[in-house]
DNA sequence: CTAGGTGCAAATTTTTTGCACATGC
DNA sequence: GCATGTGCAAAAAATTTGCACCTAG
């Protein structure tokens, strides 16, 4: 069956969404490895970050403005989306919060949970009043 | 400047989406509406639902398998989303989970919240075993 | 040697848009 | 009449995929 293979690309996408602390897109990892693997197509990028995902090695924040985003983080936590300039921050729950959360799963088996609060970040509120 | 005017269309769109208890995607919305308005083109659903989300009549739950879904249901819950049929349920959220998280901006102005689950609804679970 | 992994480019899929015509006010 | 809404079809944009070649084990 499918055996997991080791990989030079993979191993650096996966070291890059841990490594850095905003929660990228495709073509982000893509050009930022670019300058490491000249090589690198973007079709490989797509293939493994589907794949980390699914080994639940990194997590999907959704779609932004069009594009996944993923995050290497994969502690408890939510995301802040900015309307304005489309970053996304993490953000803390609290227990109380996530406990609460929890409980919602009547449904059938809750295997991941995603909170995201939508808004204007503060530089993008700075920008709106001056405007 | 952009004054609102009144559409049969739009109208439609809003009363089916707060109408029924699923949550569809622009296609799905454009199949249901064809039956009353055979001359309706996707385009048109694409720019009402992209109008009422802004507006804020409706809401957009995200994306699910590449498709974009919408809620007519304005009350703060969450959803499920199912892994494996991509069904989306309505969950209920605690006032004390809901509050908790909603401390949780402190990077600008908030905006919505969104609170996703994922998993295997029942059916899907059910399929799983018997498999 | 053999099952994976990758590059490349074409194909798919979803959503957006330009434009001519229709409609509300 | 004029600004706004819509149909249609083409365009965009993001992601997936087929295939020939490359590589780890």
């Amino acid at each position: 069956m499918a055996a997991e293979r080791k990989s030079e690309k993979r191993d650096a996408i996966l070291a890059l969404l841990r490594r850095v602390r905003c929660h990228p897109s495709a073509e982000w990892v893509y050009n930022e490895l670019r300058r490491t693997y000249p090589g690198l197509s973007l079709g490989t990028v797509y293939r493994n970050l589907r794949r980390l995902t699914e080994s639940g090695l990194i997590r999907s924040v959704g779609v932004v403005d069009g594009q996944e985003r993923f995050d290497g983080n994969l502690s408890a936590h939510g995301h802040f989306v900015c309307q304005g300039c489309g970053a996304v921050l993490d953000v803390e729950l609290s227990e109380d919060g996530l406990d609460a959360l929890a409980g919602g799963g009547s449904h059938g088996r809750v295997t991941g949970v995603e909170v995201r609060l939508t808004g204007l970040c503060r530089d993008c509120l700075d920008k709106d009043i001056r405007a």
